[in-house]
DNA sequence: CAATATTAGGGAGTGGAACTCTCTAATTTC
DNA sequence: GAAATTAGAGAGTTCCACTCCCTAATATTG
């Protein structure tokens, strides 16, 4: 298909497509002319791709590049661990000052968790999140943490346990989408359950 | 205090400062002279309380503004619920398109939410967490958002019965906050979470 | 008291992000 | 043969969150 087919498909104006050939977000399309290239379905499902990651997902574009460029990699990451380790790496907000996580190996260790990380990322993410609590003078105490710890680590689980077998580009891609997009989309259903679940206290009360 | 001195004690620059007093984010100070006004307790709290709302938690200034607005409205909403309800719809991304929410609305229903819903934001941001997994080709079916939502729901059934039941300003502040800042935190913990269960799974492997 | 430092207030400038516009030369399509 | 489309690339735009700079007034320090 030409420029104007994939803009229209995706949904994203043309100069927007341009942009992100540009910015090599987007393969090239094959050239059949000075002036023309031809673009594939691939260049529409990546286009969409680029799309979700950005807009649900959250991501810079610059982030966005860089965790297309691990889906494209050809050479499979040793583990799952290292790779999950390594999309952690990539989304983390490169911290300004090293904040104080303490706290949150404080939580690592109550958890029994064994990450065998070699990466800040992840922990740093977590003590960010305390701090930020904390500044904010919420009322959060470590055992509420832990609690919500174990939730998480019960949702980690059964997710884990349902990734497929068979180490291929699949998995890579499964790994990595579910990820980042499985965030936005635990956080939608948060809010809605909260609102039910006041709604019902709400109704009990009158 | 002084500027300077609130500006030290939050970690954050005189120029910022006095950008987010001009903003209104923050309160004016008690003007002594012309030239020189006292802060107090209270502004450096809301400093540290503008930067974990923007910093961890993500939110632009203006959403910050309007957050802190409603925690300071002297007029108590009528119930949890509309509280809730009128945070989701600030943080709601103005969406652009009105797409999709058949899905949404069907999740929805099968969890057997009663929502009392008059703002669509709710609605509308699982209506694009579907829609960017659903660009993304990734594949989760209707079950799986069923079993998230169940844990969503569990999560959140704790989470409003450990509000305290006195309505008064601090049940406000912490049915905001708790919205807001715990996502970060619970995000955190899912990324250390995931690569625990992967790490424990590798091992088995090898 | 004189020299130095700080401040309120506000205009203007900065830097990054993600586009969006515009232009040219070369095709395609009608 | 006229009108439309395109690649490529520079330049301009918009928004955001600061950051810089200036003046007149005041506070602090030696």
């Amino acid at each position: 298909m030409r420029i104007s087919e994939l803009s229209k498909s995706a949904g994203v104006p043309v100069d927007t497509v341009k942009y992100y050939l540009r910015m090599r977000l987007l393969p090239e399309g094959r050239r059949t002319s000075a002036t023309q290239a031809q673009y594939e379905q691939s260049h529409l499902d990546r286009l969409r791709l680029i799309r979700a990651l950005t807009g649900a997902g959250g991501l810079s574009l610059a982030t966005t590049r860089s965790i297309l460029e691990v889906l494209d990699r050809r050479d499979r990451p040793t583990s799952t661990h290292q790779l999950l380790e390594q999309v952690d790496q990539l989304l983390a907000p490169l911290g300004e000052e090293p904040e104080d996580t303490t706290r949150a190996e404080a939580v690592i260790a109550d958890m029994g968790w064994d990450l065998k990380i070699t990466e800040p990322g992840p922990t740093s993410r977590l003590a960010q999140a305390l701090a930020a609590i904390d500044a904010a003078d919420f009322p959060l105490d470590h055992q509420a943490v832990l609690d919500y710890a174990h939730v998480m680590q019960a949702l980690a689980d059964e997710e884990v346990a349902s990734v497929p077998d068979d180490a291929d580009a699949a998995l890579v891609r499964y790994i990595v989408l579910g990820t980042i997009l499985i965030e936005p989309l635990l956080l939608a259903l948060r809010r809605l359950a909260l609102i039910n679940a006041s709604a019902r206290r709400y109704s009990a009360d009158t």
